[in-house]
DNA sequence: AATCTCACCAACCGCCGGGAC
DNA sequence: AGTCCCGGCGGTTGGTGAGAT
């Protein structure tokens, strides 16, 4: 079997796009050329050449005819390390990035559809918390999704069930609330559940701090915690109690938001996902010092883990 | 039965990093 | 050293089906 490795499924980088700097070099397949590359410089005018004939490729869904087509050929000779090569070698009139896309999406053996667990929204959600809407590395740490599966996911699904299940605690513990709404979706807030918390290692609790962070607090390093530095330290979302976490991550945020003093100022969704943000973007900025700390060279286990269980995490990146 | 609305998800788009030249 | 091009990524769009009116 020859290029199969291409995906990035099982945690071997991150996205070269994100607000980070790479952790690693992602395209160990790119260094491979082939006849039939488009490398022609024939777009060395201005602007950029495009990806390929936008006026003969066929766009939309795809056939069975051609999805065989492509499979069948993947599956025979791997990629051969360019995409853009592929649709001629195989006669299929189709964009390479399309191509690309259909088989990591779709085509690739071992791809899950549907069906998300309890566990699997867990994990989703404590990542998209601590490093935000990175999906190529949320869906590595699930065997058999992908990317686009757990975007698609948490647009359509998961952030709704927050958002429900907020609404819903809100009218348990006092049915009048439900409809202290603003009567356009905004919510009062009232009623927050009682969780059993899960404890931090004290070692791992840092003090606040301080430049304009006041009301984040912070519950974990980054990296040892030993080095006294507290700039290293990564915020969870602001106000859950030191040395604690709960274990269900919807209710942690929206624990986080219960006490926080601010918490008037959330009486809608909408600020909810502000503050989340403010949270996600102090996090990257402290996993990118990190990075810059350890010269990973990839994105693995260990660095995403602590995101996820933050109460066994030994405190290394 | 027809029409409208909404949810879902596959696919596209455009940007970016980095290797090749 | 600079330019070009490809692969990878996240955001967005558009088609489709189900449910509501």
């Amino acid at each position: 079997m020859s290029t199969f490795g291409t995906h990035h499924t099982h945690i071997s980088y991150i996205g070269t796009r994100a607000l980070l700097p790479p952790f690693s070099k992602s395209r160990e397949q790119s260094s491979v050329k082939e006849e039939g590359s488009t490398r022609t410089g024939e777009a060395s005018g201005m602007g950029r050449a495009p990806c390929c004939d936008k006026a003969n490729v066929k766009k939309g869904s795809w056939s069975p005819d051609e999805d065989a087509k492509l499979k069948s050929y993947i599956e025979q000779h791997g990629t051969g390390g360019n995409w853009i090569a592929l649709p001629r070698k195989i006669g299929l009139k189709r964009c390479g990035k399309s191509c690309r896309l259909r088989w990591l999406n779709y085509l690739r053996p071992n791809i899950k559809h549907g069906g998300f667990s309890e566990e699997e929204d867990n994990i989703i959600f404590r990542l998209y918390i601590s490093i935000g809407s990175r999906w190529s590395i949320i869906a590595s740490q699930l065997p058999g999704r992908t990317d686009n599966d757990v975007k698609n996911y948490w647009n359509t699904k998961l952030k709704k069930k927050f958002l429900g299940k907020q609404r819903k605690e809100t009218s348990a513990a006092d049915p009048k609330r439900e409809t202290a709404g603003d009567g356009h979706g905004n919510l009062g807030i009232t009623g927050w559940p009682q969780q059993p918390a899960l404890t931090y290692p004290i070692d791992h609790v840092c003090h606040d701090i301080g430049q304009g962070q006041a009301s984040m607090r912070k519950e974990h390093g980054a990296r040892d915690p030993d080095d006294g530095d507290a700039s290293n330290c990564l915020v969870m979302p602001s106000t859950v109690p030191q040395q604690e976490i709960y274990d269900d991550p919807f209710s942690l945020a929206w624990s986080s938001l219960q006490q926080n003093s601010g918490a008037q100022a959330l009486l809608c969704p909408t600020s909810f996902w502000t503050e989340l943000d403010d949270i996600l973007r102090f996090n990257l900025m402290k996993m990118d010092e990190s990075n810059a700390a350890t010269k990973s060279e990839n994105m693995n286990w260990n660095e995403v883990s602590p995101f996820l269980y933050p109460n066994t995490y030994d405190g290394r990146l």
